[in-house]
Formats: structure tokens, sequence, C-alpha cells
DNA sequence: GTGCAGAAATTGGTTGGACCATTGAACCAC
DNA sequence: GTGGTTCAATGGTCCAACCAATTTCTGCAC
């Protein structure tokens, strides 16, 4: 006997109205930035109260799915269709050395993975964008002693594009930020993502040789030192901060 | 001159109400599962009305931070703290076989590395726990032929809390649904998830002897086997829809 | 006609109060 | 104990009104 039995659904007002605004937004084939019906006119339309609507596109808002503007009205930030999969993520203190060292573990997960993948299936035109990127990166990290965390950013996109799996640019796009916002303040490291430079060409070579396992070993070694960075610079702060 | 001013808030009253909430949680040491106050109380101390409170922990509910349960109360279910990150992603198309493939390569890539921080980090009692659930799963796999989903999932759940890293977990969780649901329909494969059944305690093993390289390893065996089976399935799937 | 200030309409944000549906505990009969 | 019944607590929904920001319209001065 299967002892599982999924709890039945006897009110579900609010999910039932994003199902209907999905549709509506489909059928309409809305766009980001386009206006969406008022609050009124869909408490009135989909017969239901006021509130109920509000609740439900504050569920959106808080998705980034659509934006409000009072006086004005409510926009469609982000493309929405039926099958959407959710996935909020929030992590606890992105702000400390444990927080960044959380999202550094996550980024080494999937960046080994799609290092492997892209060493599968890129293909031409995808070697030659990724190598592109590197060779901007390279020269930018020569020209401007080590300042590259932008080109950086983008050699990594690249790869992830060439993944063939659009999900990797979306999961590590929106950790981008939290990244960013630490390389900018390498915590008194000067020579900080020096020592993972040449991975970079590296894993290129192993992704070129179609040789996933190669790229998957690279990918690891590049963290790695980004950890180990991450680390000196702890310690670094904890040093100077010393009560 | 700083060109950047930003601008006032006259309204920001559900950010406001969360923001005391959130200290509320942190003054008294709330934890996971346990009770919030509730919706009147906390209007009637925040001197707002209930409805802004409705849509503050509307906010934070599809967040994943709370839940509620009505005829019961509001419960935390997860850490919550003033210097939270929120991270929303929302995934467009994911019902299909594509979809369903990408999001498996996403699990690849984490729980090989789940499995390799485990094996790391994983103290006497965890240890101790995955191998309970690994037994429970083990015993039902045989009790009901191959049947043992739910025991199977819990099983990664252990390790994913054994990684040290909540992130896992709340990635995969959220991806899980998808899962589930084609776990019950397995498109004709009679004997899906029955070779991945080995892996799980060779995953074991490895986390226990401290292998962090092994357990990466084994954990990419097993979602291979995954990944066939789900290719198996496809393929009849398109014999049998033959237009 | 043009430009602009002020009025009016529109729209999201908030309030207070009411009632419904579910839950869980206390209680009771068997 | 087991199985109902009652009842208070709690989240879910609704309504009607008003507030605040924005947009649109209007009419006057030029």
């Amino acid at each position: 006997m299967t002892d599982f039995l999924p709890p039945i659904q006897t009110t579900a007002r609010d999910d039932a109205v994003l199902k209907a605004l999905a549709g509506f937004v489909m059928q309409e084939k809305l766009e980001p930035g386009e206006k969406l019906p008022t609050e009124r006119i869909l408490a009135e339309r989909l017969k239901v109260s006021r509130n109920t609507v509000r609740e439900a596109l504050t569920r959106w808002e808080g998705l980034g799915l659509v934006e409000r503007r009072q006086g004005s009205g409510t926009y469609l930030k982000a493309a929405v269709s039926l099958d959407m999969l959710h996935m909020p993520l929030t992590l606890a203190g992105g702000n400390d050395f444990t927080g960044l060292m959380r999202t550094l573990e996550i980024r080494r997960a999937l960046e080994a993975e799609a290092a492997a993948l892209c060493a599968i299936r890129a293909g031409k035109a995808d070697l030659a964008e990724i190598e592109r990127k590197l060779d901007i990166m390279e020269e930018a990290f020569q020209t401007r002693a080590g300042m590259s965390s932008e080109e950086d950013w983008e050699f990594h996109q690249a790869v992830y594009r060439a993944s063939g799996n659009p999900l990797f640019e979306q999961i590590i796009s929106a950790m981008h930020e939290l990244f960013h916002r630490f390389w900018e303040h390498p915590l008194g490291v000067r020579d900080f993502g020096h020592a993972s430079f040449p991975y970079h060409r590296t894993i290129f070579n192993c992704i070129a040789a179609h040789d996933p396992e190669g790229a998957r070993a690279e990918a690891l070694k590049l963290i790695a030192t980004v950890e180990n960075d991450l680390k000196r610079g702890a310690a670094n702060l904890k040093l100077s901060d010393r009560k």
C-alpha cells in the first residue's frame, strides 16, 4: 500500500489568481515592461477581492517578476509562463566570510559541471567566442596588472552559455552580484585572483580538446585558488580587526 | 561629488514590518519550526493593519522563510536574520524532457560537490543519520520492489545537510518537485531508478571513509544512471506517442 | 495654438471591520 | 481508550472607504 497521500488543496485562491494571470500574459503575449491590468479590474474579472489580487501580486513582486508603481500601475519585469519553476534562495548573512564561502562552494559545483558539459558540447563558434573572451581577459590582465574581474566574468559566462544549459548562467548570474561586491574589496589581499589566472587557459584547452574530465578538474583547481585567496583575506581581516 | 542619492522611502510599511519581525526573531532566538506571533497580535503591536502584516508575511512565505497553516498559526521554516540576501530564481519551462534533463545536470553538479564536501566535514552524528536513512531506503527497496523514491530523497537530503552548506539543500529542494513529479510517471520504464540503487551505498562508504574525490565520482555515476533511465524513458515515450 | 498651473481621475498602499474555513484542544458519552 | 461534539484561536477572504503618488485632462494666460 502506498502510504503517500498528498494533502488535497481546498483553498488556493492566490495561486489560482497567479495561474490565471500567467495565462492572460501568455495569451496577450505581454513582454517585460508592459503594463498589467489594474488590481481593481483583475479583482472584478476574476471575481475575487482586491485583497486577494494584491496578495498574489505581492508574491510575484517578491519573485521579481513584476514591479508595482503607485499611481501608475503594475508592470511586467520578466517573462512569465505557466510552467515556471520558482527557486527562491536566501543567504543568511551573505556579507560575512561564511556566506561568501558557501556561495563559492555552489559556484565550484556549477563551474566544474559547466566546464565538463562545455567540453562535450561546445561547437566551433562557441570555442571561438570563448577564446576571444579569454584573449581579452589575458590582455586586460597584463595591461592593468591583475585587475580583470569584469573580463574574467565574461569568460566564465561564455563557458556557461556554451554548456548548452541556460540554467547554469541563470543561477550563477543571480549570485554574481555577491561575488562582484567582494571582488571590489578583496579584504586587503593585493594580488587577489592572480593565482586563478593560469587556469582559465588550461580550462579552455581542455574544452577545446573535448576533454570533459580534464575541464572539470581544472575548474576545480581554479575555484580552489580563489577559495585560498578568500581564506587569506579572512585571516588578514581578523588580524587588523583585532579587538 | 557623489551623484548617488537614494530616493527617500516615504512608504515601505511591509518592509518595515519584515525588518521588525526579523529583529524579533533574532531577539527571541526563534528557530525553524517555532511559531511566530499571530497576525492579529503583530498588527496590534506594530500599529499597522492586519492586511499590511499579511502582505509582509506573504512575501516571506513566497521566499520559503515561513509557513502558514490556517487555524494553527505561522511557523518559521528557515533561519532568518537582518542581513539576509534574497535571490529568487524563476526558471521557465521545466516540464518537458529537455527541461528535466537540464535540471538533472544541475543536480549532478550539486550532488557531486555536496557528496565531496560531506566526505570532508561529516561528523559522527551526521554519518549515523545518513546511514540510518540509507538502511531505511534499502529496506524499502527490498520490501516494495524498487519503489523507494521517498526514502531515496531523504537519503540525499541527509547528505546535503551534512555538507555544512544549507544552500545545497535549498537549491535542490526547490527542484525536487520536478523530479518527484517525474518519479511518479517513469515514462513506462518499469525498473526506473533500480540502476542507481547500489551507488547510494558506495557514496556512503566514501563519505564514511572521508574520501571526497571518491564520493564525488560515485555521485557522478549515480546521476549518470538516472540520466540513462531518463533517456530510455524518453525513447519509449516517443515510440508510443508516434503520430 | 502654446505653455503651464491646477483640478480631476487613475492607481497602488493602507486601514478597520466583518465573516468564513480550518485547526486543535477540551470535553463528553460510550 | 475511542469516537464525536463543542468551542476558541488562527489564517483566508471579502468589503468599503480613504490615503498617496502618478497621470491625464482642463482651462486660463499669452
